[in-house]
Formats: C-alpha cells, sequence, structure tokens
DNA sequence: GCATATTGTCGGACTTCGTCCACTAAGCGC
DNA sequence: GCGCTTAGTGGACGAAGTCCGACAATATGC
C-alpha cells in the first residue's frame, strides 16, 4: 500500500467523520435552515467582509452561479447583506449583518468542539505539529 | 482564530483541492462513468471483498439505499458481481470482476500521483509524520 | 410452532451541491 | 464609438445525500 494512497484514505476518514459530527450538531443550531455551503460561506466571509461575490468564489473554489444561488439565500435569511460598489457599478459589495455573526460565532464553537473532539487521540504537541504540516500544504 | 478551527480550515482546503485534481483526471480515466462515488467504493471493495452491501455501507459510512444505487451501476457496468451468502439468505456477496481490479490499479495510481503533487511542498519526513497523525485519528 | 422483532436490500421522492452554458450590464482600451 | 473583459445572474442538468417505506429472510421469545 503506497504512503500516498494512505495518506488520502486517512485524510478521508477524518473529513467524512468531522463532517458527519457537524451536521449532527448543526441541525439543532440551524434554525434557519442556511445549510451546509451557506454556513461555510459565512465563514469565509467572515474573514474578507466587504467583499464581491467574485472574491468570495475564487477564495472558496466555488462555481460564479452556485454563489448567486447561496448568497441570496443568505440574503433573504437575513445573514447577510450587500451594497453597491460605488467605484464598480458592477460588484455588490457583500457584509454580514449582526444576526450572521452571532450566527457565525455559535457555528465556530460547534466546529472547534467537533475537531477537538476528533482529534482527542492526539496530545497537544501532536495537534500543532499536524496543523502546522496542513498549513503548510 | 482557534487552533481547532484553522485545522478545519486547513483540511478542508487540502481535501478541495485533491478532490478537484481528482475530478479532472478520471474524467480520462473514466470511460465507464463510474463517478466519484462508484470509484470510492471500489477502492474500499478492494480490501474488504467479498463482503455484503450492509458491510460496505458501515465502513464508508454511506446511506444503505444510496449503496444500492451505487452498487446495481457498478454491476451493470460489470466492475462488480454479486453472489447470494449461503449462509444468509438475505446478503448478496459482493466481489470485483477483474475489470474491476484493473480499473482500480489506474485509479490507485492517479490518486497517488495527485497526493503527492498535493503534498510536494512537504520533505518525506514530513510526509511521513502527517500520515502517521492522521492514521492516529 | 408461531407471532413478533430485526436485518438486508431495494425503490421513491426530495434536497443540496456542483457544473456547464448563455445572457445582461458595467467597466476598460483604443 | 466599438470590441473586449469582468461581475453577476439564470436555466438546465447530473451527482450525491437523506428520509421514508416496502418487502423478504432471518432471529428471537413464548
Amino acid at each position: 500500500m503506497s504512503q500516498s494512497y494512505r495518506i488520502a484514505h486517512a485524510l478521508d476518514r477524518v473529513v467524512r467523520r468531522i463532517d458527519a459530527q457537524m451536521h449532527g450538531r448543526m441541525r439543532e443550531v440551524d434554525t434557519a435552515r442556511i445549510g451546509q455551503l451557506g454556513g461555510l460561506a459565512l465563514l469565509h466571509l467572515d474573514e474578507m467582509q466587504p467583499c464581491s461575490i467574485h472574491a468570495l468564489c475564487d477564495r472558496m473554489g466555488r462555481d460564479n452561479s452556485q454563489m448567486t444561488r447561496v448568497i441570496r439565500g443568505l440574503e433573504t435569511k437575513g445573514v447577510v447583506a450587500r451594497s453597491g460598489d460605488p467605484s464598480d457599478g458592477r460588484v455588490s459589495l457583500l457584509h454580514l449583518t449582526p444576526m450572521g455573526k452571532s450566527f457565525i460565532e455559535e457555528m465556530k464553537t460547534q466546529l472547534s468542539e467537533v475537531v477537538n473532539e476528533a482529534t482527542s487521540t492526539l496530545t497537544g504537541c501532536e495537534r500543532e505539529v499536524l496543523l502546522r504540516l496542513l498549513e503548510k500544504l
């Protein structure tokens, strides 16, 4: 069994487990039915706002029209808002509403807890090493 | 920014990149239109065969009826075959056909290459550490 | 033996996610 | 002005995931 293949396998397992955990937890929190992709978009937005849809797509590696729809969903749910860019009439700048921010905080704490659980078999030091290696990729 | 959150973020990025790469490569190889999930199922099956659909679902963490469909797809494409379990009339045991095996080999080499590329920023030693940490999870 | 769970498999219906293509409208270079 | 690019949008479709229920073979309690 090659090393690369085992890495892929292990990655898949870990991510899948975290995903499943988050999915379960989000049911209780996601009263507005924001969805997985919507939540992820919010997390990215939190670090980029204000920004255009295009920039968000680039960063998330998602399709443009897909994001249009997601954003519109988030907009109607009142967690993001948009305003025209005065310097460029084509772009609409996104920013979080207070409601969006509080939702993000909740999500972050949930995510942290899940990852903590998932990495509970590692020592603090190992976790640090893992993070460094992952961020080097 | 919490450590757990950063781990989640980095994991997402890495997996997403590998996924995208594999997706591109599989287009050239996957002449039978086996699909991503089908391919993944084959990889697991390769290590478990013969086994029931149920066992495969457990291992892959997927829904039962979803797998039914995937397996049927793989069956009509001639990469897996099924035979009844003599000791339990309810289960049908899955096993790979020669065609399925050769497809898997091709997939494995592609996957290894992609992961190698994705982890090219790491030294051999770091890669080893990463694997050990991931497998410890 | 017989009624009652339990288990393995399958199908329907639905939602979310991802991709492709085409289209509008606004900026930019000349 | 005239083409070109870019930001955003919409339609259509496929792939993946989820929920629910059906059905048959088996295991279990009595």
